[in-house]
DNA sequence: ACTTCTCTCTACCAATTGGTAGAGGGCCGT
DNA sequence: ACGGCCCTCTACCAATTGGTAGAGAGAAGT
């Protein structure tokens, strides 16, 4: 077998959660579009919030090692950010559902929080330090790097997720509609970001 | 009395479905948190989705009326943009369950999305020819207009509503924290788009 | 007094939900 | 051949789901 059971049940259910949500998919449809009966999916988890447990887990562990990889380049400044922003963009067209699991889990009240912000807590430090470091330096316009950090997030994962948004503001939602957003918003960034 | 019924269900069920979501909002929870049973809210609405269309429509007209008034104001540049972001970041702070719809709304496979963007669209023209405006008078740094309302929406949304993501960076969300929040976010926009 | 209309209720329903119990088949080492 | 283990299944269940049918209370018009 090319696959375990168990990884092609967190395939289905990543892709499940992360478009409709966790609420609006039943066991059974998971099943079903695995060609299985639901009870062999509660023979590996224990329940269905497990099973969703393990897809964040997953699919926190995924992002993280994105992240960790292009930190370990260790390029400077705004070529950082960039390349940040190339990837997380290469992600959402790839796995739009990864993205939109981060989504389904931020909303609030959720109650995995708390697991997927145990994975993302060292990179979001990371990401801390480093803003800190490049205002330090002179290479970017200095402000509170927190609160500059959640407007990056929210901008980045906002252009790149918001396809129904874009849709609506009649935004083309192709290949190339997203090269032209990265674009774009590579720029948008580096205007915010740029020393004066 | 002094709401009616009718109303009464649309403050509700935009609370719930805000917070939690269509699909993990039942009519029977809805109507508990009410004090009354699920076949009065069936007498007000053919279906469980009849509730949700037209807690959109409200919802959708509310958030309009907020721009509308913006615009009529006829402020120039970056003030503007001030004006609205500090706007949209009362109402998040107000009623934060609006933001929460329109999130709930916008999600992939929505099957509301044409119901809200028949409201929002003649905003987002309006947003769009301003942008143009500005850009031309030389009050804005050039760019594509459209792409760069797509980076605005996802900042100042995703600023004013991601309070988990905030609480998982560690950020105080008290009202002085989306003070600050607010100041932090205007900087960024100011850089963003201040003409060179 | 009577009908009619508006509203909220009780009673009920079929379908779906997440989850349990346990049978049975295949594969392993002995 | 055989016992044990891994896996997937059938059978079943209580609770919850959205929705229907219709009773009854109250106010309003005649």
């Amino acid at each position: 077998m090319a696959e375990s059971t168990r990884e092609r049940i967190l395939d289905a259910a990543l892709r499940a959660y992360g478009t409709d949500g966790f609420a609006a998919t039943s066991l059974d449809a998971l099943a079903a579009d695995l060609g299985i009966r639901k009870q062999t999916i509660l023979y590996y988890f224990p329940s269905k919030y497990a099973v969703f447990e393990a897809v964040v887990d997953r699919a926190a562990s995924d992002l993280v090692k994105v992240f960790e990889e292009e930190a370990a380049r260790g390029i400077d400044g705004l070529d950082q950010v960039e390349a940040i922003v190339k990837r997380v963009f290469r992600l959402a067209v790839r796995r739009p559902q990864l993205l939109g699991l981060i989504r389904e889990v931020t909303r609030p009240g959720s109650l995995s929080i708390d697991r997927l912000s145990a994975h993302t807590a060292p990179i979001f430090d990371r990401a801390r330090d480093f803003l800190q470091r490049e205002m330090d330096a002179g290479r970017m316009r200095p402000s509170d790097p927190e609160m500059l950090l959640l407007s990056l997030y929210s901008t980045v994962v906002g252009v790149a997720t918001e396809l129904e948004v874009q849709r609506a503001m009649g935004i083309s939602d192709s290949l190339r509609g997203a090269v032209a957003r990265r674009q774009e918003l590579i720029r948008f960034l580096r205007a915010a970001l740029e020393p004066v």
